[in-house]
DNA sequence: GCTATATATCGTAATATTACGATATAAGGT
DNA sequence: ACCTTATATCGTAATATTACGATATATAGC
């Protein structure tokens, strides 16, 4: 045991749960408030901003681009991290969805 | 090791991040939808609409609760659970907060 | 108090995540 | 080709998550 039944569940509710997961951790929260505060999406300048060590960052930042979160482009011996504009406002509509789902306050 | 670095992260990182991971897994999203769309809040029936074992979700249930995502009153013999309005939209208003603050598209 | 039903917790096993140091890889400059 | 710098990957260890069956707990009804 120990595996997620993936298969049991809707292709929605998995997406959604794969975003959620890669937002459920304060290093990658902050990874991604940093690349959206500097635009110019410097690169390797997040792990002189985290208090972890550089692989641990680029694992995380290897989790945020498994989940298209954002997209790397090599960028001369350097590589230039930025949001994914696609599933970043994807993410944004599925999320909302769910949120606005609940209207009323149910019943306790 | 393996053991996440909260105190080095802001208290609004953490918060973010806990909310994130408590929506992180397909099952409990698809238990927060079945909260929503049954409003009477029917208790130990998702047990019946999930694919998984009783004692699976009554863990899942324990997680969203701790996230406090979600409250249970007991009613009789059986627990009755819903969302907490108050933690829902705060997650929202959480979310929506970092998902807007991303305006231009970068650089790459 | 006993019985049935509904949930929760415990014990256990498998897999996943988090973190780091060390090492490998890739690209630019000399 | 060599060196430097920037990232990624590997190996490893600790902790966390997921899942289940079995057992405990709690409440209503008798």
């Amino acid at each position: 045991m120990g595996l997620t039944k993936t298969e049991e569940f809707t292709k929605a509710q998995n997406e959604m749960a794969v975003l959620a997961k890669a937002l459920g951790h304060p290093a990658r929260i902050a990874i991604l408030q940093f690349l959206i505060k500097t635009k110019s999406c410097v690169c390797g300048d997040i792990v002189e901003e985290l208090p972890l060590s550089q692989s641990t960052v680029s694992q995380h930042l290897k989790e945020l681009k498994n989940a298209g979160l954002i997209k790397g482009d090599i960028e001369g011996p350097s590589v230039c991290y930025c949001i994914d504009e696609k599933t970043w406002s994807k993410a944004k509509a599925q999320l909302d969805k769910l949120f606005d789902s609940y209207k009323e306050p149910g019943c306790c």
